[in-house]
DNA sequence: ACATTAATTGTACGATTGTGCAGTAAAAAT
DNA sequence: ATTTTTACTGCACAATCGTACAATTAATGT
């Protein structure tokens, strides 16, 4: 009778995509709920299916936290260093448009502090968290160094190995430290004044000429 | 019959000091095991009660958690400046030694981390979380920036309030920031590493000398 | 010695959690 | 058109959660 093409009551989709999207919705529930509101229910309705498929996609919940604090992590670092190894840029001007992509939304930002911490908080409890997190951190420092030994280079200073690792572990904690203000107290700091401060801070540790 | 004293079943305890017992035992828990085994259960086992006994100093387990959370946030703030306004030390003998404080055990150390992102995490999702966090914050702060409007003052500089504050800020960033790596690689970091580190880009962010 | 107080225990309850599994249906293969 | 595949749904289950409340019992006052 009814010659209407009946709307099917779900969509097959491909299993990459469908965990990804699973990744995604599990982020926003965290970044708008905390952590303990991470259900399988509450995710699975956050991406719009029942909350039985989650665990066809994943083994267990756990494998699902897994993914998402690798996959936040890494877009972490790749929206504050991904003009780090762009050479035809000169190197202050690459140096600052990191400060830049790091100290403002999204990387530096309520929500996303509040993933990390909610991840960071289940480390050392957890061996593949553990290694997902060591991961991370080597990956992210190993892009600053080169950019930290091509600065001090470039000033004829001292670029031992050592003496590179100590500046670049200075450097790091300063966009950390005010990562974190600035992510906390957006208000007390807003993007401009944390990207100023950060510039100021870091070209005096390695050196560099404030430039006009 | 029997003539020995039969030892009772339970100690009743000044509630203050119960209440006490019951934040520790929480705090103890979330630094071993994460927030999530926190449970009433987990942290009265810890105590040594019955976990109804919560409920009767507690109104509820978020109060509970509310505790733990200012009492963490204290604890942490007094280990760190308590020496800040002894000021029968000269000034960069006080810096150092609040330097010294803040980024060795038991302050800068992967447990102290552990509680601080559990609870960091529930910050945006509850107002009294959120009010504890800035009260200790702006307190922490309050009684940082003496020392550096005194150390800015000392060396003839600008000490406008918001020369003051920036600096203070960016301090604060660094310590925040080598405090987070302490914290999370104690092995990359050892104390004495960090501490010098510290001092040495505290000291050149205030002008001040990096003494022998 | 006895009554009073309240700190403490023990048990039960409803809600919510992650997981297991049988059945359904959309899309691809035949 | 029919079969095959598997992404997907729906429901049930045991475990665990915070809470509620009545029964104990250590400590205090009389």
């Amino acid at each position: 009778m009814n010659a209407a093409p009946k709307e099917p009551k779900f969509r097959r989709e491909n299993p990459e995509q469908r965990r990804e999207q699973l990744i995604e919705a599990t982020l926003r529930v965290i970044a708008r709920k905390g952590v303990s509101a991470a259900t399988v229910r509450e995710i699975s309705a956050e991406a719009g299916v029942a909350f039985s498929l989650i665990r066809h996609h994943f083994r267990t919940k756990e494998d699902l936290m897994y993914a998402a604090y690798a996959h936040h992590m890494q877009n972490m670092a790749h929206l504050s260093l991904s003009s780090a190894g762009d050479i035809s840029r000169p190197l202050p001007d690459r140096l600052r448009q990191c400060i830049r992509d790091t100290l403002s939304a999204p990387v530096t930002n309520g929500e996303s502090l509040q993933i990390w911490a909610g991840f960071i908080q289940m480390v050392p409890h957890d061996d593949r968290m553990k290694q997902i997190h060591s991961d991370t951190y080597l990956g992210f420092r190993n892009t600053l160094e080169p950019l930290i030994r091509e600065a001090l280079v470039s000033q004829g200073g001292p670029a031992t190995p050592a003496e590179v690792e100590a500046k670049a572990i200075a450097c790091n904690a300063v966009l950390d430290g005010l990562w974190l203000e600035g992510s906390m107290l957006p208000d007390v700091l807003p993007p401009d004044r944390l990207t100023a401060l950060a510039e100021e801070t870091v070209f005096s540790i390695l050196g560099l000429p404030t430039s006009v």
